[in-house]
DNA sequence: TGATAAACTTTACACTGTCAAGATTCATTT
DNA sequence: AAATGAATCTTGACAGTGTAAAGTTTATCA
């Protein structure tokens, strides 16, 4: 992979060296020249594609929320998911239990992180945070499903609800310390209920 | 405060100089060297008071930890609040509104913190997270109140569910880029109702 | 082929956490 | 009151860090 004075692929490879140091040891270890050496290049090799450390750690970032909002939109086409309740349910689910599995990345994820989020559900935000879209689209599409007709303040709460629920359930679920008897798939399920 | 060798409440001053530099600067700008220096003093005397940088914040999280739980403490007996649903809400609300105020607190407090918690309400946990013990606490008073009888698992639920809807809520007003528009005291009360 | 840009190395510097050894003060006992 | 040991603080040192500057190698393209 290294045969050369050009790396040919140093980007990727520092994104992906410097992900393996976050799984293995915590995002506390991670050093931009400990990724250099783990790419077989000099210390300040990463400075020709990232402009410092924090853009490092954001390209990371956004390579683990991709992964994430994959694991999304796996989510709603599991057998079982016909309508728009039971795959809210289901990526609510699959939301939490990302976190449950992957505890260190709730953290990392959402700290220091500016998500762009809009609530008015009545336009297309393309650029929203896109978990968050995918929720949205749910919500909204539950709405055009059983005709529901809310004033925008009510479908903002419910969104929200809805939301918080997931979210809140996840920062618990990553948290150290947390045991609860209900399994935790169990526990999603029950926590998002109420809001649609 | 320093006029001899010894300092005489060093420990104390470091705490406050440390939590001072993470309300205008930041976590990351926080150096144990700055904060001896801050205190007037030579840059390996916080040894004598911590171990390493982590007990030290450690230190500070508590800090801001008690105040936190102070200010939920305060909010039940706000005026108003005559019933346990009540408390609840005004609970919940001041939970929210206290990492809307704060938006760094949240990542702060809850990032690499063990957080021990039990569900089980038939018995009484005085370690558990204060905060959390708070709402244990309502929950339970509210069951009293109404005569509910509910079976060991469906009580787990309902104290997880009122939780991670205030859990949640706060990580999503902690967030930088989220615009709503209904006033986060409102949306509070709303994400939590549903619960009880 | 030659010029220009991109990718990478080397060197250097300031800042960091932490340790070890020494200096000063406090507290307690005699 | 004097002495002794513990607590507190200083000084000096070291390895590891992010990052800037200047130089070297390779790729690209006219």
């Amino acid at each position: 992979m290294k045969d050369s004075y050009h790396h040919g692929n140093l980007r990727n490879a520092l994104i992906e060296a410097g992900l393996k140091i976050i799984n293995e040891s915590g995002e506390d270890a991670l050093s931009l020249r400990k990724v250099a050496a783990a790419c077989g290049v000099s210390h300040a090799a990463p400075y020709a594609h990232f402009a410092d450390k924090e853009s490092l750690i954001e390209a990371i970032k956004k390579k683990v929320t991709d992964d994430f909002t994959e694991e999304l939109e796996r989510s709603v086409h599991a057998p079982g998911v016909t309508n728009s309740v039971e795959a809210i349910l289901s990526m609510g689910e699959a939301y939490i239990m990302f976190f449950r599995n992957k505890p260190d990345y709730f953290n990392f994820l959402f700290n220091k992180q500016k998500i762009q989020v809009h609530t008015d559900m009545t336009k297309e935000y393309e650029d929203d945070y896109p978990p968050f879209l995918l929720f949205r689209n749910l919500i909204k599409k539950f709405f055009e499903e059983n005709h529901v007709e809310l004033p925008a303040d009510q479908q903002e709460i419910m969104l929200l609800k809805t939301w918080s629920a997931v979210q809140g359930l996840s920062s618990i679920a990553s948290m150290e310390g947390v045991e609860v008897k209900t399994p935790w798939e169990v526990l999603a399920r029950e926590c998002i209920k109420g809001g649609e």
